[in-house]
DNA sequence: CAGGTTTCTGCGTTTTCTTGCAGGAATTTA
DNA sequence: TAAATTCCTGCAAGAAAACGCAGAAACCTG
């Protein structure tokens, strides 16, 4: 068999299948593995495939929809993230909301961290299915388009049967008297689950949402631990948090 | 043997078999492998064969198994979004599997359709998520990131739990002895589970997939109620299936 | 037809390509 | 952490290609 003829075959099947492993090709084309493995080396410099350990991907298939980070508030967005990745461990059980300043939390997750993220929401999903280490445990239920997360009984009942280590949620509104609020019914019923099936609830917000209110409540200031923004802890408006006993970072 | 005659029995004999050994060439028309070498030169200075280490291949060849466009059998994969569309109608429940052809025909779905739809695989409920009128419904468990589907005993225990009214199986492999097999455990425990819990089996495959068999069994031809290929149902290819009482589009 | 020219072909040598193998490093998995 | 795969690197044998050369064949051309 041809070299050229036997790239033909492997590219072949890796478009058929998604998939090939280096092994099975071996044998099928009965030839070593060393070849099979130079051949998808090649393919891969031609980027005719995605060469992974043990065997190569399709192209295509890799390349899922990516939605456009045109994230706004970028920068004060990505200083809360590292803040927050600070209190994130190996081992860890982490819960996650939805939300773009959740999104940017989990796009600046450290390849080596070891951790398993547990969400309802897709965005979310989408940016720890590309990290390498971390377990991705996906809440079903309905999605609900506008907030691109699942919501509904089935969603709270397998979040309820979760116990956490830490949990982030993207906040819309936080006040000192009215606590964390927001404006969806449903994803507020969520947010109360996570809030319960968690040890510590940490709340990630940018400074503009601080001290804001919307119609329906979250929780109570007495149920977060933790409260993030691009702020420096010292700074006069969140005084009224830290008074209350709450970490902030 | 004249050079003439020579290269055209050499250009003959590429057209016919796709390709061409040097050595089998100057045995069969006993002249040196350097005359060879030079007439195969020659033709491929002109355009009419593909020279490579060892003999030459047809262009028609490097034109079937290198597709220049990045999509892989679209075309085929659009056909097949189609037929299997005409089966879905409104107020149905659907449940499908992962898999390119199943995104093809999540893409192509009328807007106007209203229907539930639900699936474990995320790049499918990216797509069903763009439809303005369709329910999405998540199959929550942990994510296989080679597959992107959430996989595990509680999304199997989700989908027993559904009754939908068709179910669209993205197949890998099908056959008509082995019926349809997969490559990945996880991912055959997930159809299997869908299979039994809906009324109606559809089986999306491209022709080049058909009478191919993978490692692992995910159901036997009996189980199937409709077969969805890009092919005219009467060609011969699918004889089998229809003689085992399937119903092919 | 004879002589010169061009083209073609085969041979030997050198160079390049391809492949399999051995070992040690790296990565995955239990 | 340890065992098992898989990967990478260099190497060597064998196959094929490239190159130059020379003899042979074909082809003008006067």
């Amino acid at each position: 068999m041809l070299k050229k003829e036997r790239q033909a075959y492997i590219l072949h099947q890796v478009n058929l299948h998604n998939k090939v492993l280096s092994s099975s090709l071996c044998t099928e084309i009965n030839v070593s593995e060393d070849t099979i493995r130079r051949d998808l080396q090649e393919l891969s410099d031609n980027g005719k495939v995605i060469k992974v350990h043990g065997g190569a991907l399709s192209h295509s298939f890799n390349h899922v929809y990516f939605p456009s980070n045109g994230v706004y508030s970028q920068n004060q967005k990505k200083t809360i993230a590292q803040k927050a990745i600070s209190l994130i461990h190996n081992g860890m059980f982490v819960l996650t909301s939805g939300g773009t300043t959740i999104i940017e939390m989990a796009r600046s997750l450290p390849p080596q961290l070891k951790a398993t993220f547990i969400s309802g929401s897709i965005p979310a999903i989408l940016e720890y299915m590309h990290h390498p280490n971390i377990e991705v445990i996906m809440i079903g239920d309905k999605i609900s388009k506008n907030s691109k997360i699942t919501v509904g009984s089935e969603a709270i009942a397998k979040i309820k049967q979760v116990k956490a280590d830490i949990c982030f949620l993207g906040t819309n509104a936080i006040d000192p008297e009215h606590g964390i609020t927001d404006n969806d019914w449903e994803v507020v019923q969520l947010k109360k689950a996570m809030i319960d099936s968690c040890k510590k609830v940490v709340c990630l917000s940018i400074a503009e949402k601080v001290n804001t209110v919307q119609p329906i409540q979250v929780c109570s200031l007495t149920e977060i631990d933790t409260l993030i923004t691009e702020l420096d802890p010292g700074n006069p408006v969140l005084k009224p948090y830290v008074d209350s006993g709450i970490e902030v970072l």
